[in-house]
DNA sequence: AGCCGATCTGAGCGGAACTTGAGGATCACG
DNA sequence: CGTGATCCTCAAGTTCCGCTCAGATCGGCT
């Protein structure tokens, strides 16, 4: 889970990443506003999942990088002040800040408000087009082709059998049930299923996807895309065009 | 825009509602989670888009009827109380509360918060609101498994029989056995069961399972899901199953 | 201060989960 | 039909993670 920091004080900034690497988000970390702004032009990339501001830099300054990111942008922004007064408050979180944290905080508190914004998702955007998993995560078990996946209690059931799955075989399909029929790359997967962006060298996904498929026991349900990744097949003909929420497919 | 309002004290609600009204929100007051979960059941009119819960009532109950919410709508809950602690706060952010703001708190910054969380809107929800009567209220002692748990004196008891546990280990086992079945993961069990911001170095949380383990005696009661965390197995063989058309929403 | 239970830490063990490599199967494309 | 790239399977390693035990440290109580 991809985040963007941006703090000016590196060493607030070094703590903060550490912290919130050990909680298993990718952080970037951004010097400056025009850094930040620089840094959410989509490339290709996952998309950030949140934005954490900061806004100690030259007073003001901080406002306005909120509301250009807005501007261009749908990502959640926390912003994070030492500003406590109420005036600042309501300015931050009328400008489009989700949250608004002001310092001293408590860092279990930041990280759950961080997966509080998290799991809102991104806004849709107009600019962007929205990846796969910026889709905001549905709630409940999700239901598809007599798999029931419930991922609070990490159990998954095919036609009420019961699948026991190792970690990274959960993970995976429930990374592909997001949205059935979107293909996943390579890299995605990677960088949601494992942390940080390393590439399995070897045979690594494919053998997971084996034993995933052999306990799942349903033949063509995760199809390999040749040369990009993997996606589940939906049981209702294919993905359906007219969907508001669900993305596209494949763009690039 | 229609909001619900979850308020026991009369004049505070007419407050509130006086003041939201102006601001251009339809407001419904429930005066107890039951009928806020009454309310929430979907009827053809226009969805909420905002829930505003006051956990001023007895206790715990407000958390309860948040995950309540939480188990079978998308709508965004922010909790409003006077509990300020930080173990409250991160345990209502945790079971999915979108914001969390203390009394006395500034009107401004409420509705700037409330609409803060209204334009992310209502996260996709695969399952409906239980119906409130169709879910046990599981107020006072928890039960499950032969084991009692009665939070307010902090003793548990197995077929009868008192077993005398640590503060660790009754917090722990409160933890877990709030939703059985659901897996928490280690970082959700420091922060609400340690004080906050702090990681286990050592094997700490492993030693307090141990021995939890020991004194329940109910060897399988306890699993770790290996790489993730630690949950309740529940009596109840898999509420899961294949269901008939109408889905029981799971428990919890 | 001294005691005692509660909590934390470190080392070692065992097993599950993960990774890697090689060989065979399959596919896209000329 | 041939060829190279990609994917799949199998069978080893290798790492990671949870469990236990034993000792150190903390903290409340007399």
């Amino acid at each position: 889970m991809r985040l963007l920091l941006v703090e000016d004080d590196e060493r607030v900034a070094a703590a903060l990443v550490a912290v919130l690497g050990r909680h298993g988000f990718q952080v970037r970390h951004a010097r400056s506003g025009h850094e930040a702004l620089d840094a959410l032009v989509p490339d290709g990339n996952e998309p950030y999942r949140v934005v954490l501001l900061d806004l100690g830099l030259p007073d003001r300054d901080g406002f306005e990088v909120c509301s250009r990111i807005r501007a261009g942008s749908g990502v959640p922004v926390i912003m994070v002040t030492a500003r406590a007064d109420i005036r600042s408050r309501i300015h931050g979180l009328n400008l489009g800040a989700d949250d608004y944290v002001t310092k001293p905080y408590d860092m279990g508190e930041l990280l759950a408000r961080i997966h509080a914004v998290a799991r809102r998702g991104a806004l849709p955007s107009a600019v962007s087009v929205p990846a796969p998993d910026a889709v905001p995560q549905q709630r409940g078990p999700l239901e598809s082709r007599g798999i029931r996946i419930d991922r609070e209690r990490r159990r998954v059931s095919v036609d009420g059998r019961d699948v026991p799955l190792t970690r990274k075989e959960f993970d995976l399909l429930a990374l592909l049930a997001q949205s059935p029929g979107v293909v996943y790359r390579r890299e995605q997967i990677f960088s949601e299923v494992w942390r940080s962006g390393w590439e399995g060298n070897g045979r690594t996904l494919e053998v997971h996807i084996g034993s995933l498929r052999n306990k799942l026991a349903l033949p063509g349900l995760v199809e390999a895309v040749r040369g990009v990744g993997y996606r589940l097949i939906p049981d209702s003909p294919t993905s359906t065009a007219a969907d508001p929420a669900p993305p596209a497919p494949a763009e690039h």
